[in-house]
DNA sequence: GCCATATTGTGCGCTAGCGTACATACTACG
DNA sequence: CGTAGTATGTACGCTAGCGCACAATATGGC
């Protein structure tokens, strides 16, 4: 295992507050090591802290009356989770579990909220990321009901490999499938044809990207539409 | 037609500003009727006000680029048009059009920014909101991926009906078909199916519900969490 | 090095929904 | 009152993805 990351800016969010907010945070900053799997909220359940991922990624997930699941959003270096703690309601319908083992800093829950009411640029940092996070959920509804299996792996092997440093993910197909909504199956096909044309190559829960400009070449407009908005996300901050 | 709504109260949100504020911003609402159609806003396209609906429902749907859409939220009497303004961004990769004529208080965009900015009510009450409708785009994306185009336009149904006051929709079924981004064909099929259960009856661009029940009985659990959840927005703004 | 277990591959039949084409029936408007 | 145009009904073959069953294979722990 690689060293953990621990500058803040490896988190987006932190690097784009002001230098006197990121000192008041600071001594609060916890770096915590996170398990793949680890639940840290589930439906209706009450975030004590909020996250920020450095090499972590969380996976925001609905999980029916019948057991079956779909991911609505992830959360990586770019983002942070417990928006529900400003935005107001507590808590969601919605879960999230660790979707890639990492580090996040964490912060207690009432300590970012009296920062946010303060009306700062972490105030105006974190409505920016909400609104890109919502643009990540439509389009993820848009991709649902209109794309095929192997585009959607596609976006969201693409999202997931712009949140890592490296080329290869940890993940088992019955993972992915969890993810998308779909069988396992379905992911197995589908990988196959991406192995198949050495876009990626498959090995028992790891999968290595060996071409990233075919991968962009099999996927929807889906990833475009969130990747451009992440990146004027980030634009916009730095003009502040 | 019904005589406009003119109380200002006919909307939620601005029902659940304080007098002061409501005070101050009364003089710049301006009521206005919305027809059936009207664009409101383009993918990417910059809003110079925002829109409190009390009789007229807006559409949040994208376009794809091989000119299918589908709607990821709606906007009724529960909520606004131009969260992006306060959220920061500006614009949007979606669209914004009128589904059910009616009226909306509408608003210049600066003023409202003026007084999310004072950090008042006015404030908790719009990102309470935003969280509302966060909800209702995750569970989008979750139903679209996971039930059957009979169950959604029961959702659909209902979350319109719970927008009006009337048991009547003046809709067509090829417009509801681009809403939920299926075929006509596949809507007029589900609802033949519930004219013949006598749930709802249809005739030439108008539905009568008559069995709001039956309704309930064919929809999937997606209705329910965004209901509970726009009731728990109203019931958090009361206490507060 | 071996084995239990987790992971991946494959092959069915089945269904929902798509795309297309065309027939029918309202209804608004002249 | 007739007609043009819009809205709805229906039919048919096709495909993606599902559900299920089971085979094959890697890997970590002993």
């Amino acid at each position: 295992m690689q060293s953990p990351p621990t500058q803040f800016n490896q988190n987006h969010l932190l690097a784009a507050l002001s230098p006197a907010e990121l000192e008041r945070l600071k001594p609060h900053l916890e770096l915590i090591h996170m398990p793949l799997g680890d639940v840290l909220c589930e439906s209706g359940g009450r975030l004590s802290y909020v996250y920020f991922p450095t090499s972590a990624i969380i996976s925001l997930h609905y999980i029916l009356e019948n057991g079956s699941s779909s991911e609505v959003a992830g959360v990586g270096n770019e983002g942070m989770l417990g928006i529900s703690l400003f935005m107001g309601g507590e808590n969601t319908p919605t879960w999230a579990t660790v979707q890639t083992a990492g580090y996040c800093y964490r912060l207690k829950g009432p300590l970012l909220l009296q920062e946010f009411n303060q009306g700062g640029p972490l105030q105006r940092v974190l409505l920016r990321y909400t609104q890109a996070l919502i643009t990540q959920i439509s389009q993820t509804a848009v991709c649902n009901r209109h794309h095929t299996i192997e585009q959607q792996l596609c976006r969201w092997l693409l999202l997931t490999l712009d949140r890592l440093n490296s080329q290869e993910l940890v993940m088992t197909q019955e993972l992915i499938a969890s993810m998308l909504g779909v069988r396992r199956e379905g992911i197995t096909e589908a990988a196959g044809k991406l192995q198949q044309a050495e876009i990626i190559r498959y090995r028992r829960g790891h999968i290595t990207v060996l071409n990233r400009a075919g991968l962009q070449g099999h996927v929807c407009e889906c990833y475009d539409v969130v990747k451009k908005e992440f990146e004027r996300l980030f634009r916009d901050v730095k003009k502040s």
